[in-house]
DNA sequence: CAAGTCTATCGCTTAACATGATCGATAGGA
DNA sequence: TCCTATCGATCATGTTAAGCGATAGACTTG
C-alpha cells in the first residue's frame, strides 16, 4: 500500500529537481529520501525517476508521472481531511437537535444565537417532529416534553402547567374548576405526547371534553378557540397571549408538560454539542409566554 | 500525518462494529487494530469511537463520521491510483510520437495497428511538427528526418532519395542531370529540416533553381506541379504515383533523406513506448512509395 | 454471580526509518 | 586530461513504530 509520507517526498522531489534539495526542504537526510523513492517505487513496481547521474537533476519516467499525479490529488485530499478535523475541532462543525414547537419558539433562539456567535460557521440543523418516543440516534440534542428513557441524560428546562384558553366572558376570570371541562366542547393537539397525558388525567378524573377539532398547530388551535369553535386545554407556554383570549388556571391542577433537553449518554459530543449542553446547564435556556404585538392586539 | 493503513483499519471497524471482526477480516490481531485507532485518534486529536464495554458494538463519534468519510474517500483515491499504475504497467497507457507527413502516412500506420492490437485500452497521441531540432522532451517517440542529437538512441527506418517530380514531357524518361535545375522554376516545402539541406547541397553546387512557391503540404506541391507552376525536388516517399506527374532520378545524386526512429537515451520508457520501440527493432516499419488509386487516376 | 464478549495494555520481536559517512558516476572548467 | 563539484546509492547504526500473543479490566446477559 502506498504511504502519503512517500508521496509528499514524490512530490518534492519532481518539484526540486534533485534528491538533495527535496531532503533539505522537507527535512531529510538525502539518504533518507533516496531510500523513500525506492520503495515508493518497489510499491509501484518500476521506477519513477531516471538518475542521469552526476549533478543533472533527475527526470520523471512515464510511470513516475502518472503516480505523480495521483499522489499530488491524494495529498489535497489528506490535507482536506486536516483542515476539515481541525474545523470540526474548533467547533465549526455540524449539530442536529430536535425539537417542537413551543422550544421552537421560546427556548432555541438563544440558544442558536450564542452558537452562531460562538462558531460563526457552524452548520445548525433543527428538526421537528412530534413523536411519543425521542430517538437521538440521529440527533445530538433533542427538547423533548418529557424525561425521555433512562439512557439518557436530561436537563429539565421548564415546567409548563396546562390552562384553559377560551374567548373572553365564556367563564368567570380567575380558575376554573376541571370538572367544568365534562362535556365541553374543546379543540385540541392530537392525541400524543403531551396531549395523550392530559387524556389520560382528565380520563381518570371521569371529565370526558367533546373533542371537536384537533390539529397540530398552536395558532390555529388558538384561532379556533377565538372562532368559537370550543375552548382548549394547553400548555401555557403555547399560548400567545392575547386580548381576543382568556386564560384560566385549572384546579385541581392537571400535571404540568415538563420540557426536557435530552442528550444520549456516556456519548462523546461534537463541540457544538458539548456547547450547547453547557449553554443548557448554565441556565440560558428560560422561557416566559409569548405577548401579542401591539400591533396585532390593535 | 495521517496513514493510509490506519484510514482502512477505521473503514473496517465502522464497518464491521467491533475492533475484533476488523481485526479478523483485516488479518490483524486484536490488538493491533486498538493500535492503529488509538494512534489515528491521536493524530485526529480526540476519540474517534465510543466504546460502551461489554459486547456492545462501538459507535462513532462525530469526530468519527467526519474522519470516516473524508477516509472513504481518500482510499478510493488511494485505490484508483493503484488501478492506473497496473493499468500503466500493462502497457494500457499513453504514448506521444512526434512524426511528420510522410511518417504518418507510410511508416506509422502498421506500427499504431500493432499498438492498439497489443494494448486495445492505450492512448496513442501524434504531435505532428515540423521542426529543425528534435525535441523530444515531451515524446516517448518520434519519427524525424535526421540522426537527432547525440543523446538520443535512434533506428533508421528508411533511406528516401530525392527525385524529380515533373508534368510528363518536360524532361526526358529516365534520369535528369542535376545541372538542369539551374534556373528552372521550383516548387518546394519552406527552407527548414530536409528541404534546407537539399537547398544547401544544390548551393553547394553552384546550382540555383528558382523557387517559385512553398508550403508544408505534399500534396498541394504536387498539384502546383501538375498545375505547371514549375517541378519539385521530393523525397521520393513523398510522392504519390500518378499519371500526371513523372518521377526522375537525379544525377549526381542529392544526399538521401535519412528517416529516423529516435527516442531518449537512457530513459526509462512506458510499457507502451518499449513495445513501439522493439516494433522498429524488429524491422516492422517499412515504406513503400504510394501509388494512387484507381479511382483517382482514372 | 458466572459466563461471554468486548477493548486496553504489557512485554516482546521484527521491520521500517532516519542519519552520517562513504562510494561511484558524471559534467564542466582549468 | 585532470580536478572539482554535484548527485544518487549504499552501508552501519541507533531509534521508532508495528505487529503479535497473553492477559487484565469493563460491561451485559442469563
Amino acid at each position: 500500500m502506498y504511504e502519503l509520507r512517500h508521496l509528499a517526498t514524490l512530490i518534492a522531489v519532481a518539484d526540486h529537481g534533485t534528491f538533495g534539495r527535496a531532503a533539505t526542504a522537507l527535512g531529510y537526510a538525502q539518504s533518507s529520501v533516496s531510500q523513500q523513492i525506492a520503495a515508493l517505487e518497489r510499491t509501484a513496481g518500476g521506477p519513477l525517476f531516471d538518475r542521469p547521474g552526476g549533478p543533472r537533476p533527475v527526470q520523471l519516467t512515464p510511470l513516475g508521472v502518472v503516480v505523480l499525479d495521483h499522489g499530488r490529488e491524494l495529498l489535497g485530499r489528506a490535507r482536506a481531511m486536516t483542515d476539515a478535523v481541525e474545523r470540526f475541532r474548533a467547533g465549526d462543525g455540524r449539530i442536529d437537535i430536535g425539537t417542537f414547537q413551543t422550544a421552537t419558539n421560546l427556548l432555541l433562539p438563544p440558544l442558536i444565537r450564542e452558537l452562531r456567535d460562538a462558531h460563526p460557521g457552524c452548520d445548525i440543523r433543527l428538526l421537528e417532529e412530534e413523536t411519543d418516543v425521542p430517538d437521538l440516534s440521529e440527533l445530538d440534542l433533542m427538547f423533548f416534553d418529557g424525561p425521555g428513557d433512562d439512557d439518557v441524560e436530561r436537563l429539565k428546562l421548564a415546567e409548563d402547567p396546562h390552562v384553559l384558553v377560551a374567548r373572553p366572558g365564556d367563564f368567570e376570570a380567575g380558575t376554573v374548576r376541571l370538572r367544568q371541562l365534562d362535556g365541553l366542547p374543546l379543540v385540541a393537539h392530537p392525541a400524543i405526547c403531551d396531549q395523550a397525558r392530559v387524556e389520560a388525567a382528565l380520563d381518570a378524573e371521569g371529565i370526558r371534553p367533546r373533542f371537536v377539532f384537533r390539529t397540530v398547530g398552536n395558532e390555529a388551535l388558538l384561532a379556533m378557540v377565538r372562532a368559537g369553535l370550543g375552548a382548549a386545554v394547553m400548555p401555557r407556554l403555547a399560548v400567545t397571549d392575547d386580548q381576543d383570549l382568556s386564560i384560566h388556571p385549572l384546579e385541581p391542577g392537571l400535571p404540568a408538560r415538563e420540557i426536557y433537553l435530552l442528550w444520549q449518554a456516556g456519548r462523546t459530543h461534537s463541540p457544538l454539542a458539548a456547547h450547547a449542553i453547557a449553554i443548557a446547564r448554565r441556565g440560558a435556556l428560560t422561557a416566559a409566554p409569548r405577548q401579542a404585538t401591539s400591533t396585532a392586539s390593535s
